[in-house]
Formats: structure tokens, sequence, C-alpha cells
DNA sequence: ACACTAATGAACACAAATGAACAATTCTTT
DNA sequence: AAAGAATTGTTCATTTGTGTTCATTAGTGT
């Protein structure tokens, strides 16, 4: 076995168990533990895993728990979009929301509305309506990211129901569509957008005129809010935060 | 378990229960009190949480109380049971798991097995499962209390999969069977047990020779893990924590 | 063919992590 | 306030993993 592959394997090997010792590790690739601690300190220099006294774990682990400080990018923007998109939603209304961050900054205005039955893939976003009293339903499906909800489950559920408006956000916009990072959150949107009177496409100006991995067709979306003024004319109505 | 995971481990707990004493700590990790003392001390140096005597509580204080309280009771009882439970789940194993937070606690002894698949109505299950890298899918439903999935969706998601076992909790239990709060709690544990082959119960001892509002039969209940020694014969496997 | 380099395994002194024991400290109860 | 209980910090021993050095092998370029 090349290095190379000794190297892809311990990374596979890490993403499925998220730990493993140094033996484990010796014992898999075939490998003294002596070679396998200059691999694990390589690949820790490379920030490919995180080395431990005894092995190694996945780094991409940890980096999600403490969400309420993390996603610190673009925060102020979010919420600003998030103060124009409530203004569309009103007592007694039914809504699709994505699993999305931007979409995530609506629920704290949400409190002061009525009625409210929102159904999402996203498990965050249901635990945050479900502490302010919101109706929530949530779609099944395979989790990713500890976070969103995908698969033939979830767009099973997503059918089922018809509502008035869906809100959600996207990796980037330009004329042609929406862009996101995989043909799953893709086919989600696109059984939201379809089962859903209006859409209100939720984006940062961050977000605007760049493409992503696979686009989604923008023909039945409404709205697009954002955070400050554009000029572009794609055929929608754009609505951006005026202060 | 590495230094780093039981870091993160403590971190967690505390960030769902807002204060552990060193014992519940040093059960839920398997680590001695000393080892943990060092931890808290580690943990405390680095602002993540802070230090009490007995114990640690978590710093951002502002996160759902209402989950919180409930499941501060019986912390070293659930977490005992955790420990014997554990012994019954092989790699490769397909598991049910209920929403309950007695089941919460086998989460971090999960992390030492191999393709786990785990099926829940818990949204706090699922995102910690899905934390620690576990194949991970959530039914559908109907949100209640911010945690537990119900009602017809999430029967129909359970009813498509077959798994090895069962893992749940209830009210109380006696000779007669388990008891729940209410019917669609009910029902999503019937469905669940229904297509499990094994199926375990665990009860901390406060919920023996209980009862309360309805009755869950146990008949397909193979074994009841507890935290104390019980005298009954209920005709069911009884195991409990013999130390 | 030759010198050179990368990769690996083996050996070993050193360091980290942990548990156990116990005196010192802090908390609780009366 | 004092006695008793619980928790803590400290020290020590043990286990386990680590980095380093050295020798060997196999591949590379001239």
């Amino acid at each position: 076995m090349f290095p190379i592959e000794r190297y892809n394997l311990i990374i596979n090997l890490l993403e499925e168990k998220s730990s493993m010792t140094v033996k484990e590790l010796s014992l898999a690739t075939n490998a003294t533990t002596a070679t396998i601690r200059r691999d694990l300190e390589k690949l820790d220099r490379e920030k490919a895993i995180k080395r431990t006294h005894g092995g190694a774990v996945r780094l991409n682990n940890d980096i999600d728990p403490p969400f309420n400080l993390r996603d610190s990018e673009k925060e102020a923007e979010k919420i600003k979009i998030a103060r124009v998109a409530i203004k569309f939603i009103n007592d007694g209304d039914t809504l699709f929301f994505d699993s999305s961050t931007t979409v995530m900054r609506l629920i704290p205005f949400l409190s002061s509305k009525n009625g409210i039955t929102v159904i999402t893939n996203g498990i965050k976003t249901a635990f945050e309506l479900g502490k302010i009293g919101v109706n929530t339903i949530c779609t099944g499906g395979e989790l990713t990211n500890c976070n969103t909800l995908i698969g033939l489950e979830a767009i099973n559920a997503i059918e089922k129901y018809h509502v008035d408006k869906f809100f959600f956000s996207c990796r980037a916009v330009n004329e042609l569509g929406a862009y996101e990072s995989s043909t799953q959150l893709v086919e989600i949107k696109q059984a939201m957008n379809k089962n859903a009177k209006e859409s209100y496409l939720l984006a940062d100006s961050g977000k605007l005129n760049k493409t992503a991995f696979i686009r989604l067709n923008l023909n039945k979306i409404d709205t697009l809010i954002t955070d400050s003024q554009v000029d572009y004319d794609w055929g929608l109505n754009v609505i951006w935060d005026k202060k």
C-alpha cells in the first residue's frame, strides 16, 4: 500500500468512526504504529484530522455544537433580511422553512404571530420553533450535517402538504436561478417550492451574482429578499432592507 | 475514550443539562472522579464551562429551560442504566430509539461501536447522534415538547423499518406493563416495538411498581434494565446495575 | 552502477494520562 | 459554632503512547 492510499484510508476510517487509536489504525492498514504516528502527524499538520494522545479524531465533528455562537458570519445581514421577510408572514399562515441559518433568523420574530404552522426539514429549526410554541411539523429523512433531513422520506413528507409560503436560502443566486451544493438539497427545495403558493428566497448580498454546484429553477419564486440595494432586473420581485 | 472526546462530551452534557456533578460526569464518561476534576479544571481555564464545588455548570445559561428542568432528575440512575444497556448493542446493529432522556444517555457510549444505524422520533436524540457520526434517520411528525415527533407521519415512518433492537423508556412500569402519559406516545412505542426483533425497556427504579395514564403491553419486551436490584417476577428478563 | 532520497520498522528513553490514596479544604447540619 | 460529610488538591505509581535515533530496504535520477 502506498502512503497516499494509507492517508486516504485513515481519513475514511475516521469519517466512519469519529475516532480511532493508533493501534486500530495500524491493524487496519498493516503498518506499524511508528508509521501511523508519522502519518497522523502529517495529516494533523494538513488539518485533515485531529491528532490526540493515543490516536486521532475527526475534525469536522466539533464545529457544530456551539450553534448559538458559531454562525457569526453575516449575522447582521441575516437579521436585516429576517426583519424584512417577517412582514410577509400573517397570522394563520402555513409555511415551509428550509434548514438554513438565514431562515432560522426569522424564528424569534414569529412569536408575535398567531396560529402559524411551519413544516421544516431542519432539526434545529424545528427545535427552535418548538421552543417558542409554534405549531411545527418535521419532515422525516436521513440526517446530514447534524441538521438537515434529506432523502425520499423527506420529499414524501413535503409532498403531502400545500402551504401558503415557502421561505428558503441557498448558496448563490444569479439571473439564471438559485444554486445549491448538492442535488439532494435542490430536490427538497424544489418540492417545497412546488407546493407553496408563494416563495421567498432570502439571500445576503454576498451571494448575489455567484454560482455554485447545481441550479434550482427560479420559475415560481416570487420574491428575493436581501440586505442591500440591488440593481439587476431578474424578472422577480426584489426587496431589500431600506435602512 | 480520548481526552478530547471526553472534553466534548462534558461540554455537550452541560449544554443540555446546565449542571452536572463530578460523580455524574465520571459515570457518563467512564473516567474516575480524579480525571473529571482535572478535566473540569482545564475546561474552566479555557472558559468552556464554569467549575463549581461538586461539579460544573455551563456558561451561557440562556437556552431551553423547559427541556432541562424535567431532565435534571435521576441523572446518575439514567447513566447507570445506559452503561448496562450499551452491552446489548453490537457493531452493525439497526436500532429504534424513542425520544427519552434515558435513552439519550446511551449516545456517548455509541461512539465506540461501528456501523450503527438509528431511527428515532426524538429531535435532540437525532441531533446528538448526528454529532458523533452515527447513521441517523429521523421520523417525521408533529413536534411536541420541543423534542418529540408524534402522529401519523411518525408512525408511517417507523412502519417502514424493521430493526434489530428497540430501546425506550416510559413513565411507569408494573407487572401489567409499561405506562405512558399520552396515547400518541404509546402508539409510537408500540409501532417501534412491533418492528424490532428485541426490545429493551430502560426505567430507573423510581418508576417501578407505579402506574400512569395509559398502558403499553409488555408482550414483546425482552428485557427491563434498571439501576438497582428488583425482586419482582414480571415474566421478563430483568437486569440491573450490579455495583 | 552509483549515490541519493523516501519510507519503514525497531529500540528506547521520555512524556502524558490516569487511578488510588490521603490530608486539607469546603459545605452542611445540627 | 462545631461536628460530620463531602469534595478537593496533591502526591505517587503505573500504564500506555510518543518522539527520536538508527539501520534497512526499495525506488529515483544521473
